[in-house]
DNA sequence: ATGAAAGCGCTAACAG
DNA sequence: CTGTTAGCGCTTTCAT
């Protein structure tokens, strides 16, 4: 089994009889018309009976692109992260771009790690799921020209471009839900505020408690160290140890959200019966759950082709704002909710 | 904004007052003992205080590798494939390598086209989990010398290396499971045999249920379309529609036995309490199900890994032998399965 | 121990 | 319309 070496640009543009950089004009379709429609044929063919595959590590090295970008997430276990993975590459590969992804599992060092081999392999801009509120690693990348776009999280510093959820109206239409339903006594299990959707997450709560006319009990408040499973469990523990009465939770995410299940199910709180209770994000599976969990749906597909979109587009053109665009969620009624009993 | 561009080793090497070819060897660990300890230290502060990356794009030119593998799997958001890929990256990124993720969608087309990039991308390595029993596209990976690993399925051609889960050995894990709880009318709900866990999956179910003692009926085999939900559910339908008695079924995988749980609800009929069902692999969530699944749990994260360091053998030694690692699955009794009543 | 020179495969002026 | 030339940033003989 001979390990075949790749054919080269000069191997086609021998078996067609031209000059290489002729080969090249040929196959490059930018090009293409700058040279004689017989020779495009010939090079073409020899390009086509060899089997040549443009080196693109050569290609990349003198155009000083790489036609590579990077996806920087917590952890692509997290089930929101997958179809956005997705929705990122039906966009990119179109564009001839490969996605490379990277996790950083929360880890500063980790994550510092990750962003200097993104920036050694040179990718062409990066998508970040990691960003906080303030976050000097951004501001560096920023000042190092690197076409950025975040994703589901903001920074505060601005000037980034973003798409994200609407975690405003999210957050209204969990509590519309249960104020409708009829709930009053309506509690929050949040996350860290560090990051830009714990803190806009709860201050909607709490501005839409207002204007709902719902009274914001701080002992109706609680917060997971970390949007996941074991974190809600914890928060809502500490929350039953207040012993105040509530009917209803809105959790900051599906994860806290199953964390309370857990509880619920560890102490035998009925759910919905004796609370309801309401994810986000509406994750996979989230539907399989017992009962159903009644979510908000954020289009996490979508969040990462328009993300693929608005990266391109700054990677093209510098110059270009930082839009930040909010994907509207969608509320989902399942059986986790349903009216309060007493 | 002054988009700086990246310092090169010029830069570093005058920084240092060196040649270039002397800042190479004094970065490059495997070369930096040629190198006088002094200048070593002039270099490395130069490169430290002017914040050098290596540009690997050059560096792979020259080397003739581009320290990137690709990983080829039907749809990342199958929840098997996270933890596969996190896996492959622990191992990889230590070995200075990063993972490229495509989806195929089990479509030919877009596995061509998949493949192909990897290709033009010039990666050192492919792990793939898309293999068929017979697989053309693998022969052709193999003949032009692509160092390949293949994960999850094996083809039958033969000499590739491969890590999966042991299915014989799991399959019998839960008809023994079963069979241990008094079931003796155990109908398989099955997935195509053109995948390698199909075939094997299958056979082990029959060759289990013969040295179990168990009647191998074919009126109680169905098999899905596809390792998915909907395929699970309509075979399941099929099962239910030829009016046989079992009492409870092995699905070859979780999907599929999420498919037959969905039947199950919208039938009426009772799980664990009329069927039992096992379902395969354990994917996250598994256990959140209502009723929480028992199912064979495969050591997932752990296969990437393994994947991995094969790859990189193979990589470093194309000669070497095409292991076929089996790794050993673990029954985790869960809800969904109980002593038949009748 | 270090410098000089060549070249990986490709593209882009610049000529003709 | 096509060929010539040079160079992207790096590593590696080969000299010295």
């Amino acid at each position: 089994m001979v390990t075949q070496q790749p054919i080269t640009l000069r191997d086609v543009a021998r078996a067609a009889e031209v000059h290489p950089s002729t080969a090249s004009r040929a196959l490059n379709v930018e090009t293409r018309p700058l040279v004689n429609d017989g020779t495009v044929a010939r090079v073409l063919a020899a390009a086509e009976a060899l089997g040549y595959e443009p080196n693109s590590l050569a290609r990349g090295l003198k155009l000083n692109r790489t036609f590579q970008v990077g996806f920087v997430l917590p952890d692509l276990t997290n089930p929101l992260f997958p179809p956005m993975v997705r929705g990122l590459e039906d966009s990119l590969n179109g564009a001839k771009y490969t996605v490379v992804i990277a996790n950083t599992d929360n880890d500063a060092d980790k994550e510092r790690s990750v962003l200097d081999a993104m920036l050694r392999r040179r990718v062409d801009g990066l998508v970040l799921a990691t960003a906080r509120r303030h976050d000097p690693a951004i501001d560096g990348l920023r000042e190092a020209g690197m076409p950025l776009v975040l994703v589901n999280r903001t920074t505060e510093d601005g000037g980034v471009p973003s798409v994200t959820g609407d975690d405003h109206a999210g957050i209204g239409m969990a509590l519309r839900h249960l104020v409708e339903l009829g709930h009053r006594r309506i509690a929050y299990v949040g996350a860290p505020t560090s990051v830009s959707t714990g803190l806009a997450r709860y201050q909607a709560f709490v501005s839409w408690a207002r204007s709902e006319g719902i009274e914001v009990d701080a002992d109706l408040m609680v917060s997971a160290d970390w949007f996941q499973e074991d974190p809600g469990a914890n928060a809502f523990r500490e929350l039953l140890e207040r012993d105040v009465s509530f009917t209803a939770v809105v959790a900051a995410n599906d994860l806290i959200a199953l964390g309370c299940y857990d509880v619920a199910t560890e102490q035998g709180i009925s759910v919905p019966g004796e609370v309801s209770i309401v994810g986000y994000n509406d994750m996979p599976f989230a539907d399989k759950l017992s009962p159903p969990l009644t979510t908000v749906h954020v289009p996490v597909y979508e969040i990462g082709r328009r993300a693929a979109d608005l990266l391109l587009e700054t990677i093209d053109q510098p110059t270009s704002m930082a839009d930040a665009i909010r994907l509207r969620p969608e509320l989902i009624v399942r059986g986790s909710t349903q009216p309060p009993v007493s």
